[in-house]
This record gives C-alpha cells, sequence and structure tokens, in this order.
DNA sequence: ACCGCTTTGTGCACGAGTTCACAATCGGGT
DNA sequence: ACCCGATTGTGAACTCGTGCACAAAGCGGT
C-alpha cells in the first residue's frame, strides 16, 4: 500500500485565515441576525453554548465556524457580542454597499419590496422592473417601478450587482440573460425553473414549490412509519 | 470466477429500497419538475444525460439519486418518462393529499396564496390566517381568510398536515407552538427566527435575507480576487 | 443468431462537513 | 502569586455526499 504525502498538500489559501466553506457560509447569516438580537438586550458576551442553542446548531460546530474567522473570542469567557457582529458582517461583505434590482411586481415581487431584510444590511433597492407598462410610475415601498426595457439603464447607472427574478418561469431565463449580459454576477432566482449561466454567475434559487415536496416526503415517511410497525 | 452469494447483507431495510438520503430528495422535485416539462412537449424517454442537464446536476448524480428509488430505466435507452413521473411523485409522498395551512396575510402571505404550486400536486390550501380581524371573510385566490383564533378547529376540520409561517418574527414561535400542539408536525417557515420545536416535528425555513448574504459573501470574493491578484 | 453501440447501475476513492474530546488559555477569587 | 472553574480552538475519527470509471444489459441492424 503506497501512501502518497506528496508535496505539502497546500490548504487553499484563498484569503488570510482558510476560505470560508460553503456550509459555514450559510449559517453565518443566522449568529448575525441572533447577535444583533442580543446586541439588542443589551448582552455584552455569550458563550457558544448559548449562542448556538439560539441559532439552532451544536456548539463545536459554531466554534468551528467562528474559528474559520479568527481567533476572537476569550477562552473562559466567551465572545464579545458587538465585536463579533463586526467581524461577521466583515467577513459576509456586508460592509460593503450592494444595489439590488427586483424583477417581477407580481404578489412575489410586492412582497420582496416590502420585505425589511432588503432595505437593511447594506442592501438597497434601485428598482423593481416589470413587463407590465401599467405598473410603470407606481411607487411601492419607496421603490419606483419601472419598465423592463430600462433594465440595462438601471443596472449600469445604480451599479447593481445582484438581480432577484420575481417573474413567472416562463420570462426567468430571458431575463436572467439579461442580467448576466449587463454584469450581474449574482442572480436569486424564484421561477420555479433551472437557470443556464455561466460559470462566473452565482445563482441561488427558493423554490416555494420543492420545500413542501420536501416536507412531503417526511410526512409521508412518519405517517409509514407510524402505521407499519407491524 | 467465484460468485458471492453470501447472506443478503440487508441494506438498512427501511423501505424496500436503500433510504433516500436528504441530498436526493431535495433533488427529487426537481427532476420531477423538469420531467412533467418533458411529458407536457410529448417527449417518451431521457437519457440521463439530457435529464441531468435540463435539472443542472451531473448524469452520475442523478443516476445514483433515481436508483435510490428502484431500477427503472432501460439500459441502452433511457427513462421512461410518464413512469418515472410516478416513481418520483410515489416516492416524495405525493399521491397522498396533504391540508396545508398559511398563517399571516401579509404581503407574502397574499403570493404564498396565489402561487400555483401550492393548489396542485396534491397540495391543498385549507384557510389562510391571520390576526387582523378585519381581514376575516376576504378571499384571497379562492381561498377563505379566517381568524388565528379558529386556528385549533381548522387544523382539526381539514386533517392539517402542513403549516406554513408568514408572519413578522415577533409572532412566529406563538404560531408555532399552537401547530404543534394541534398536531402539526410539519412546519415551512418564512419568518426570520430559528423555531423552536419538539423532536418528531420538521421545519424548513426559507429567510430572504440569508439569501442575500450569502450572494453578498460570494460578491465581495470575487471582487477580492479580481483585484487582489497582486 | 450475433455483434456493436448506447446507456444504466454501482463499486470505489475522494473530498466536504460534522462530532467528539481535550489541551491550551483566560478571569477571578484567595 | 497561585490555583480553579469555565470556555475556546482544533486535531482526529467518522459520516455523508460526489464523481469517476466500468461492467452489465438492452436494442437494432445485418
Amino acid at each position: 500500500m503506497v501512501r502518497l504525502v506528496s508535496v505539502t498538500s497546500l490548504p487553499s489559501r484563498s484569503s488570510r485565515r482558510g476560505a470560508i466553506s460553503e456550509a459555514t457560509v450559510a449559517r453565518l447569516p443566522v449568529y448575525l441576525r441572533v447577535l444583533t438580537g442580543f446586541a439588542d438586550s443589551g448582552v455584552a458576551t455569550v458563550s457558544s453554548e448559548t449562542l448556538a442553542q439560539a441559532a439552532g446548531v451544536g456548539p463545536a460546530k459554531l466554534r468551528k465556524d467562528l474559528s474559520h474567522l479568527g481567533s476572537y473570542g476569550t477562552r473562559g469567557v466567551g465572545y464579545d457580542v458587538e465585536f463579533l457582529v463586526y467581524q461577521i458582517s466583515r467577513a459576509l461583505g456586508l460592509t460593503q454597499h450592494y444595489s439590488v434590482v427586483i424583477v417581477g411586481v407580481g404578489n412575489l415581487g410586492h412582497a420582496l419590496a416590502g420585505y425589511a431584510g432588503f432595505g437593511t444590511r447594506g442592501f438597497q433597492v434601485a428598482a423593481l422592473v416589470d413587463a407590465d407598462r401599467a405598473r410603470v410610475g407606481e411607487t411601492i415601498a419607496g421603490i419606483d417601478v419601472r419598465h423592463v426595457d430600462d433594465l440595462e439603464a438601471i443596472i449600469a447607472e445604480h451599479e447593481v450587482s445582484i438581480g432577484v427574478i420575481a417573474t413567472p418561469a416562463s420570462a426567468a431565463q430571458d431575463v436572467c440573460d439579461r442580467l448576466v449580459g449587463c454584469g450581474v454576477t449574482s442572480v436569486l432566482n424564484f421561477a420555479p425553473v433551472v437557470l443556464a449561466v455561466p460559470e462566473q454567475v452565482d445563482v441561488r434559487k427558493v423554490d416555494l414549490s420543492i420545500e413542501l415536496q420536501i416536507l412531503a416526503f417526511h410526512e409521508q415517511r412518519k405517517s409509514l412509519v407510524s402505521e407499519g410497525t407491524a
């Protein structure tokens, strides 16, 4: 059995610390929200135990996650809440400013425009965009509704880097292509389609129907177990 | 040539086939949607190559996923579209009927009520529920708006098994507790809080703010790479 | 009846993510 | 100054998910 020791194994030196894993990145926003809550309540320090409980994860996982951004935290004491809030914000890139455009002013686009999370934490909605000229000129939650023909102009003007697709499925790929064509490299897709994009573009999808079907699977499994134990 | 017959090695006989993994379950709805599209276009059979491309995954992964539900598919040919649709539906439990209650008739509740995915594929929205009595009596997308005080009655009457929480964060845990108290064992949570639930209850969360923050992280990483190559 | 082309199903190795357990380290009390 | 309880940071084992590569298996043409 030949063991390949090889050269250095270089641990992907992309950042100062070892690159933050995808799974960790997905949890950081949760920690951030919980910590903000603690800060508002006047809590100065938290232990990994407490924070983990509030975030719904195990303490070990939380510590490992946080260790990837640096060695903040004091042994025997815990983490300083405000300092950690800042560090996580910085790691996530929330100290920068991002312009977002929401395409599709249906029920969902409406809901997204009013969603508090979009306005806060460094995100600003540059415009709501729709194909229906009848809606153009409206103002929803303080945001102008513009026509989709102006998409390119809006993106250039506001330096939009994130596009949110809340259109019907049939229009989603077209809209996505246009966003990508304007240099948008991050897309949040609510339409129930698999978007085709070039390599360097990040797409995250949120699909309500899929979530429901996953729940249905577990429901079925539960009822099978409870009935079919014989 | 020694054929190992041995004793069955029983592969975790929880179901007829080896239990389907969580990652696979999350992809099955995507396959299902793509296949439905193919069926509507009159396509009779698909290869793993074609289906994988349309679903945005690798062919090997797709084949392994499908192999977990059984050995459907013909070598040298591919998969029969309609048959596969049926098998995936059955595996996901979509051949059964599920009643859903949506709590919170804000912008998001509105959007969810109108969302096509809820009405189709075995799901039926029993009622929209809100704390605001002024809204009670409305009909949205053919669904009655009822008061949250009637929650227990509605759940019992319609045998609701899935609850959707689209309330403000402050009300989410209360609503969740009441749902669980009525025997609901699956919850889809849109409120930006970590819900505490007993062991046997499944919670899936959808958090728009988190998705945006993840995109922000990748945006930042991209700009760091392009600038800081030195 | 056979051959060759195509495509599935899967064993295997690899990598990513999780959990455990513990040494290293800090603050506070005496 | 020292000790003790508390808590972090992390090495190491383990589980889970992914991708490769290929044998098994079907179909159609000759």
